[in-house]
DNA sequence: TAGATTGTTAATCGATTAACAATC
DNA sequence: TAGATTGTTAATCGATTAACAATC
């Protein structure tokens, strides 16, 4: 408990993606793992992983590198993949669609549990085997389940009220996929992925790289 | 040019905010902004915004704050948003479906060519207005219009094969939604967005604040 | 044993923040 | 003028890297 309050988010991030190596080196059968492998395929330095593995107590073995097991079982222990985490969406559009289709959420705990919308029209519309529901609805879920994420979909117009609604029923954790900008409690912690900033961020390297002169 | 080069990848994952707010202000009429009101709606220190818009020539007035007019068009320029991108989508399934109905990408520039797949019986299906069209026939189209970006939204085991493929192709910029790793050579650059991943990270910010212990 | 690779420390690098003189 | 706010420098903070003794 401890550790995991010293992770940075700087390593954090970099936890995922040493689990999807190393759960495809177990496939592989390959037992044993050097830093300097490792680091070749996630192209940062061997340092960096030794020093990201240190921070829960590097198992390796000098001369050998890690065990592949041991090293994939901490990992998903800090990652807490063991933990099942309850999520709604609010916003029923396709996106939510994606979302629902994605087989990863429920592998890793994270489990979809109900799609909201403001809309009266939406609904009653079935999404995969989700029927949509009234958002003021979620409040009285919520009181008979555990709600831990609340995925935003809808449109930015939209969005800001729904996320302090939610922010309202005690929800906790928020993704939000609409691009605006909101401030919430410090209790709260909101992931924003806004997709067209990703894609104006590529095409500034783009050029970046295209346009040496 | 020589400035576009200097500016760091910390300041243009910014700029894309800045931008939106910026925007905001203009349709509230808003006509001149303080480093403090603009770092107050980031959640970041006045400091930051100040040293950022520096990069760029910040062309504030002492005493007045800057002109959002101006920062607008100068931030919006640094991103590139009066180039066209042309883009295409690799993986015909529900999440390409998602990116074609998403207004935003047209307005910031990125223009969605056409949709390919590996997959015989989705070749002919229609998304939207596109029809999905075979991957090989993605190296013919190249010739005859540019081709800037690939999104690739194929299941994790065809997207390492696909990506070498586009990047066979002469794509440079590459936006992938599958989980894994690829190595791509120096001149093309790839913006990797693994949904679960940033689930896992959510997960693991959530359990930092509730676990106190 | 000899080679490989860890764990860890110190050095470096880069990003953010604090502070304040300049000035509108 | 007085208050507000910039532009910029120096200080701080944090993350990454290089180096190497320890050791399997």
């Amino acid at each position: 408990m401890d550790h995991k309050n010293a992770i940075s988010n700087a390593v954090i991030k970099r936890l995922p993606r040493y689990y999807r190596i190393l759960l495809m080196l177990q496939r592989l059968g390959v037992s044993q793992i050097s830093s300097k492998d490792l680091s070749e395929r996630m192209a940062i330095t061997p340092s960096l992983v030794r020093s990201d593995f240190a921070c829960f107590g590097g198992e390796g073995l000098k001369g050998n590198g890690y065990s592949v097991d041991i090293l994939r079982d901490k990992i998903g222990e800090i990652l807490g993949l063991e933990i099942q985490y309850n999520m709604v969406i609010v916003g029923a559009g396709v996106l939510a669609h994606t979302l629902v289709l994605n087989k990863d959420f429920e592998k890793k705990g994270f489990k979809i549990i109900g799609i909201f919308d403001h809309n009266p029209n939406l609904v009653g519309k079935k999404i995969g085997k989700y029927e949509v529901m009234d958002l003021d609805y979620l409040s009285r879920l919520k009181k008979r389940q555990s709600v831990d994420i609340a995925i935003i979909t809808v449109s930015s117009l939209e969005a800001m009220e729904v996320i302090y609604k939610v922010i309202g029923f005690g929800i906790k954790g928020i993704w939000n996929f609409s691009p605006v900008e909101v401030n919430v409690p410090k209790d709260v912690i909101i992931e924003n992925t806004y997709l067209s900033d990703i894609l104006m961020r590529l095409g500034c390297n783009l050029n970046k790289t295209t346009i040496p002169k």
